[in-house]
DNA sequence: ATACTATATTCCCATAGGGATATATAGAGC
DNA sequence: GCTCTATATATCCCTATGGGAATATAGTAT
């Protein structure tokens, strides 16, 4: 298996899929999908956020490939691509355990 | 091994931390850590940033975690604090590989 | 002390992007 | 045709942030 070179091209496309998911909102969106496909409608009640902006949301998400859509007379559900996005936030997860565990002994000295 | 539970909290958390990695200047420090510790001044001419900048990016990326430092006399050395980073990489790697793929298969059609 | 170097910080500017509101588009049903 | 609903887009406001220049700070050397 052949790994993409690391070049500065490649971050600009990294940095522009990263900047995606490095939004709360977002994520709360991707984490809702995580139960299964979602009308547009139902994502703004289960997140909360207003439909103009859940809509503009999801175009970035489906713009960067981690969510796919379905048309369904006037509903358009989203469903997630697939599941790097929870990789990485199982990676930040482990990240923040070991912030805490290094916080607790900073504590205890 | 108990994960954290995905609140929206802990979204924010998440989000703060892949937003100082959603940024080419910051993957690019990154990256020329890779090969060894580095001085301010070296990742300044490595990068072609200004070194303001990179002062700038480096607190960002030692307050999350991401580089640990060392002080040797006028100098400072930054380093790679772990490899989290490009385990993200990675899955974005392979994602823009499937993105690559998916635009031949296209093309073909 | 002064002079020099490495790093950090501050200030300013310009741009990007998120939220709210209003409007446009598309499809269903009558 | 008209009306209603779901989604998308446009506009405005505001904040956040990256880059550059200047300045401040810290350490070395003489």
């Amino acid at each position: 298996m052949t790994r993409i070179a690391l070049t500065p091209q490649v971050f600009s496309l990294i940095s522009e899929r990263l900047k995606a998911l490095a939004e709360p909102a977002r994520l709360q969106i991707l984490d809702t999908l995580r139960k299964g496909e979602r009308t547009v409608t139902e994502l703004v009640e289960a997140t909360g956020l207003g439909q103009a902006n859940v809509s503009k949301h999801l175009r970035i998400l489906f713009t960067l490939g981690f969510v796919e859509r379905r048309k369904e007379g006037l509903y358009v559900y989203y469903a997630l691509a697939d599941d790097s996005v929870f990789q990485i936030c199982d990676i930040m997860c482990d990240r923040l355990g070991d912030e805490l565990k290094a916080r607790r002994k900073l504590l205890a000295s």
